[in-house]
DNA sequence: ATATTTTACGCAATCGATTGTAATTTTAAA
DNA sequence: TTTAAAATTACAATCGATTGCGTAAAATAT
């Protein structure tokens, strides 16, 4: 790779014999700059193939023009389709992304953010790991004055900016669906309840019972099931109970509940006339399981617009006062083959 | 969001009494600056909560430290695990990655990349849109001494880094299977010709015809069949020719290799016995399908590794005499149960 | 034709870190 | 004790673009 020497506006300006603070602002399509020279500024840079040195500009400018994101994995449909989303809308601005994974491990999630605040980024927008147990390197992106979003798995005590799903009624939409489809001992499968997506999945099956007042029993109650191997365990453990459940609401993810459709077949337990499933996220592999599961949808590409939109809606509002706001997205309860008991 | 003057390195040398340059050249470990001085800037920093600007860092040292990635679409399981496989590497190394999306589209492709030739990326990263028709724009990459490597589909006449599968081989080895698992009339899904490793895979396709002495039959050979439902128009085409195929190698995807079950199973056709069915890229859906899909693994996350690792043993090399690099993965044949005829 | 306002451009400082060179201090050698 | 060598530290330029301020030139008004 030879060093080539990239044209600046130094070298437009020398060029042109005029000043350098003329040729930025013509690039710049300051007013203050005649138009018969600016096109012909525009013209040379053109010709000497000019592209702006971002550094030196957003250095000068006090920015980044650039968004942190920090998930999980990005190799997980929900992350990868919200990126998509955050990206969508921030190219066209102009602003650049920069994308972190911390592999749901809180200290390579706080060497992440740091990594970001490094970067002077303009904003970090982060979905917490499973992991996280304090949130010292969020308050510390405040403390550098970065904008911070949230979305989805959310630290709630911190007063940020949050996108996030209701997860108390989709949870709730779909134990009634459970319940009205006729499935009497609904188990849940649930996530770490330190995570506030989890707590409010499970108080969403709380209260769907409550309202069709289904007595609560603690032994469908299955804790920490949230991948697909876990999920399949705690299925075991339902499924030999002396009273097995006849449904399971895997709240943690579509993942989980694949591995209750694996038991379930492997048992020889009919899905869904013996056994109904409900999972979480609407993986685009629970349409083509047989049978398919029911499951909610969290739009999640939209849920990255918004994440974008309220970035650039806020740095559009130099008030203050305003409290943090919180966008709420209401999921979408899909409704398969695998909760439709008498069909 | 309040502003924030963020601590400088000059402010760390008013508040000891010294100079900038030291502190910058405490803070980069340089053996220039006595122990005692360095630990105090050190701990000093820290307590000012000091961050490196890395755009003024980055501006001097005339580099950027930042990966520029152009692909498709990162919401596809392909795409996104060579990216978790890039970002694994540059993450320690300290480099940023940008991510881009061409969304198949030429045009957006070529304003991607000039958004990252603007960024001043040290490098550009790329796997071209099925709609790229000629290849300027990375051309011009080439041309701002930036260091371009090319993964999966790339441009062949373009001399640069490049990260490929064996497609030839892959298709060989997947054809080869359906001949001697017993299936005659083995039919061709194929995608857009202008990328090379369509064109590939068709190769090794044709490749194993001729090994095996099994004359090819052209109208078993369905073009431009490469998304869940192109590949099921191609598979309704093929099965109601008078002597339609036993067999359908989708060597698009295996989202076109869903559409041919999909359409197999709409017709009461039975998969494996009396079609056979391979995909390619090993979708994780792929292995939950009824009956499981045969496909072909192209170790996607250690191809984004490979990329990576090939970027920073470059750098490290200044021998402009080396002719470019071509790695090339062999990918694996993943046998399930679509396949197996006689099982 | 002169005074006044606009317009257009130049000058120079600035963003924050890095680095070659010069100056100073410390250490070691004579 | 003097001197040479080595180790530290200071100074100042640099990376490339931006921008407040000042001034010359052009346009308008008197």
């Amino acid at each position: 790779m030879k060093k080539v020497k990239r044209t600046t506006i130094y070298d437009i300006a020398e060029k042109l014999g005029i000043t350098a603070s003329s040729v930025s602002r013509a690039l710049n399509n300051s007013s203050q700059v005649n138009e018969k020279t600016k096109e012909l500024i525009i013209k040379t840079a053109d010709e000497l193939n000019y592209k702006r040195n971002i550094l030196a500009s957003n250095l000068r400018k006090g920015q980044s023009k650039t968004i942190g994101v920090v998930i999980p994995r990005i190799n997980q449909n929900f992350f990868s389709n919200v990126i998509a989303g955050i990206e969508e809308v921030t190219y066209q601005k102009g602003y650049n992304l920069i994308i972190c994974q911390s592999g749901e491990d809180h200290n390579k999630e706080i060497q992440c953010v740091n990594t970001l605040i490094n970067q002077h980024v303009d904003c970090i927008v982060i979905s917490v790991s499973a992991d996280s147990y304090d949130y010292q390197h969020l308050q510390n992106v405040l403390d550098h004055g970065i904008q911070l979003i949230q979305f989805d798995r959310v630290a709630e005590e911190l007063e940020t900016l949050k996108v996030i799903n209701d997860n108390v009624q989709a949870s709730y939409e779909a134990v009634s669906h459970l319940i009205e489809g006729g499935y009497k001992r609904i188990a849940l499968l649930e996530g770490p309840q330190n995570l506030s997506i989890f707590k409010q999945r499970k108080e969403g099956y709380l209260k769907a019972f409550k309202a069709y007042n289904v007595p609560v029993i603690d032994e469908l109650i299955v804790e920490n099931a949230w991948t697909k191997e876990l999920g399949a365990e705690g299925t075991r453990k339902l499924l030999s109970l002396p009273q097995p459940p006849d449904a399971i609401f895997a709240s943690t993810s579509d993942f989980s509940a694949l591995g209750v459709l694996d038991v379930a077949n492997a048992m020889g337990i009919k899905v869904p006339s013996e056994l109904g499933i409900c999972g979480y996220a609407n993986e685009s592999f629970s349409e083509i399981t047989s049978p398919s599961i029911t499951t909610i949808d969290q739009f999640s590409v939209y849920m990255g617009n918004t994440v974008a939109n309220l970035f650039f809606q806020e740095i559009g509002n130099n008030d203050t006062t305003t409290k943090p706001k919180i966008i709420s997205i209401k999921p979408e309860l899909i409704i398969r083959g695998s909760t439709l008991k008498n069909k």
